[in-house]
RNA sequence: GGCGGGAUAGCUCAGAUGGUUAGAGCGCAUGAUUCAUAAUCAUGAGGUCGCGAGUUCAAUUCUCGCUCCCGCUACCA
């Protein structure tokens, strides 16, 4: 096991941003603020600690939006990479560098990277045929391809998803495919790619992650145990694209790196743009430790083939854990950029200015840590109000005025303790191994709620002691309480620096102390006496009714918004001829038997009565009707499409279904009772 | 369908390698208090620990089956 290894330093990254849109709440909470924390506190602690981060800026998305607004992939991403850099900025995210996959440090490191593994050998080439436009004279990779989709009948799926029921497709798959470049039908040639034969490293991988990493959350090492028993497959790590780096191989033309392969060396780039003399120590050498914070979604690539990837290399350090975050869905949704469901953090700073704290803390205090959780606005509210503004901000508040009214705003001397000042201070002295503990488990919700409760313990401590009252007969005594109560305040900038570092900062100017370290922290002797503090301001202000219900108007007018768009009938296809027409064979039919298809979800598999002797037909609705709810309704039903087979039966046509906007299917069916077999026209 | 994660108080979540009264924060109720942004402090009510079996002296914790949510994956003519 490698937990007990003594590291001297960590290199944290942070998944790589795609540069096609501005980043949201989900992103912060999933991945930038535990990241940030963990680098805050580390620093805090005086380790030697890199944090590293940059946009991903390749792929096949970029090329197609830059195509769609008639501009370059360079100009796209130029405009994201500063809108997502400024927003890291702005919430304290503190990168010790933020670049990007297009920068020439990254083309090199990445090129070099793959002809390090080429010349070693560690790469299959296989040759495979895909879709190529004769036209624009390239091939053209899944985004590329657009067609109707084979299932809800979308004109425009592309050759890897169709966005309008979700399904994720192949290129061949589509009918009618068509060249996105250049319209025209595309024909199938050969193309030569390279893969790493993932294959080939299972055997050690096994014994790496569940063996030498039991100690990995449990998510991460559930689905990485998911797939080294599903066996390891080889994985293309070239595609044939314009946008992207160079496959560095003669005759490799018009080819580039997949963008899985390109961006997380987008790690190793980032560390040599920082350091270009000596970023070799970071990931090279045994005594450092590498941290990649990632969403759910990354857990495979960094797990599987990052490390498969590091290890063909041969002088690379595997990463230490990868604490990756489940998702966070926002009032009850799936968070979508295509859909606009979302918080972006460039416009919640235009409605809360200045509060870049109070969502770090929301976000931080729900995180989803161990499961999918929920952000809502009246969340939002509530912790602000009942946590930052009447607990934390709170207790400094009423140290600083009373300290301030009592005794002109200098750190008054403390004399005798009682027994209760003594356990007051004993109990916040424990804070400190506490938070250490879970800081070092990654677990940061929890260590948020233990950096809460020292303020906890200084509101019970005014309210049990009551300075105010003894202030009138015993100033001696209240000099004490407030000097314990204006040390508790120092540790609380302390405590919180790593998850709110905008109020820590603010408390720092009122207590008129800047030097303080992590190893201060459950210190009774911060603040000297006579100390003199400056003027006192609120850390945190509550946040109204209305505002928040703004932000729900907001959410519930894009949901309406969303709605509108998707009943738009969609457009008409072009006119065909009625003899076009007449190659169809609609049929009315009845239906004998059905059931459900064994081993699939969506199937179900009809026996029809199609006044011909019967006829079996296999159709994808099994998630919308019950099979014994149809015996015996009427339907209708193409009968002279080409039979296929769907997991081994063979299917004689096609069951006709209306679609909803929501992704329903609703049947076909004759209002009256027709004879089975009845055309329709 | 396969695989992984989850299901514990009204809400958000902890937890136990099986063992006396299952925890926290918020919310709620009652009381105290007024230095403080009507903030704080105390006390209390609230849970057949998703459902059904099994193993055991004992299961919410282990095993099996099932249901629901999330994700990956197969399937969608």
């Amino acid at each position: 096991m490698n937990n007990t290894k003594n590291f001297n330093r960590t290199l944290i990254t942070s998944a790589l941003p795609y540069a096609n849109g501005p980043v949201h709440i989900g992103h912060l909470a999933g991945v930038y603020i535990p990241a940030d924390i963990y680098a805050r506190y580390l620093r805090l602690k005086g380790e030697e600690v890199l944090f590293v981060g940059g946009s991903d800026e390749h792929g096949v998305p970029i090329a197609l939006k830059a195509k769609a607004e008639g501009i370059t992939p360079q100009e796209v991403v130029d405009r994201y990479h500063y809108i997502i850099k400024k927003s890291f900025e702005d919430f304290g995210i503190t990168f010790d560098v933020y670049s990007r996959t297009s920068s020439k440090t990254h083309y090199k490191t990445a090129s070099d990277f793959f002809r390090k593994l080429y010349d070693k050998g560690e790469f299959l080439e296989k040759t495979s045929e895909q879709y190529y436009d004769e036209e624009a004279k390239q091939f053209l990779a899944d985004r590329y391809i657009t067609g109707e989709c084979p299932h809800c009948h979308n004109e425009r799926a592309y050759g890897d998803q169709c966005e309008s029921c979700g399904t994720s497709l192949s290129p061949l798959d589509l009918i009618n495919p068509k060249s996105a470049i250049s319209g025209s039908v595309p024909v199938l040639k050969e193309t030569t790619h390279w893969y790493l034969p993932l294959d080939k490293h299972e055997a050690w991988l096994k014994q790496w992650i569940l063996e030498d990493h039991k100690e990995w959350k449990s998510n991460v090492y559930g689905q990485c145990k998911s797939w080294l028993d599903m066996g390891l497959q080889p994985r293309a790590v070239s595609r044939d694209l314009d946008w992207g780096i160079p496959v560095p191989v003669e005759g490799a033309e018009g080819k580039v790196l997949y963008v899985w392969f390109d961006a997380p060396i987008g790690y190793i780039s980032n560390t040599i743009e920082h350091s270009p003399s000596d970023w070799e120590k970071w990931w090279k050498q045994d005594d450092s430790k590498i941290v990649c914070f990632i969403g759910k979604d990354n857990i495979v690539f960094h797990c599987i083939v990052f490390p498969a990837m590091l290890k063909a290399e041969g002088s690379y350090q595997l990463p230490e854990n990868v604490p990756a975050n489940e998702f966070l869905n926002l009032e009850n949704d799936k968070i979508s950029t295509s859909r606009n469901w979302a918080v972006w953090l460039h416009e919640y700073l235009e409605d809360f200015p200045g509060k870049q704290d109070v969502l770090r803390y929301v976000l931080t205090a729900n995180a989803p840590e161990t499961k999918d959780n929920d952000f809502t606005w009246k969340d939002f509210q509530a912790r602000n109000n009942n946590e930052l503004v009447a607990v934390f901000g709170n207790f400094v508040n009423r140290a600083m005025v009373l300290t301030h009214k009592y005794f002109d705003g200098k750190i008054p001397s403390r004399s005798e303790l009682t027994e209760y000042d003594s356990n007051t201070l004993n109990e916040f002295s424990e804070v400190k191994s506490a938070l250490e503990n879970y800081l070092n488990n990654y677990r940061f919700r929890d260590a948020l709620k233990e950096a809460l409760n020292l303020a906890r313990i200084g509101n019970k401590y005014l309210a049990d002691t009551e300075p105010w009252k003894l202030a009138k007969t015993d100033m001696e005594r209240t000099a004490t309480i407030l000097n314990i109560s204006m040390q508790i305040t120092a540790n609380l900038a302390i405590a919180f620096e790593p998850f709110l570092p905008f109020s820590t900062e603010k408390i720092v100017r009122m207590i008129n102390k800047t030097d303080l370290k992590w190893n201060m922290l459950g210190s009774v002797k911060l603040l000297p006496d006579q100390h003199p503090i400056n003027p006192a301001e609120l850390l945190f202000e509550k946040i109204e009714d209305e505002t928040v219900a703004a932000q729900i108007q907001k959410l519930l007018d894009t949901k309406k918004a969303n709605e509108l768009k998707n009943y738009q009938a969609t457009p008409q296809k072009p006119n065909i001829a009625f003899d076009d027409f007449t190659k169809l064979d609609i049929r009315a039919g009845k239906v004998l038997e059905c059931q459900k298809v064994p081993k699939a979800d969506k199937l179900l598999q009809f026996k029809i009565d199609d006044g011909l002797g019967g006829r079996t037909i296999v159709s994808g609705i099994a998630q919308h009707y019950q099979p014994e709810e149809l015996i015996g309704k009427n339907i209708c039903f193409i009968a002279n499409l080409e039979p296929r087979k769907l997991k081994g039966i063979d299917s004689q046509g096609m069951i006709l279904s209306a679609e909803n906007a929501d992704g329903s299917l609703i049947l076909i069916q004759p209002g009256k009772d027709v004879l089975p077999g009845s055309p329709v026209m």
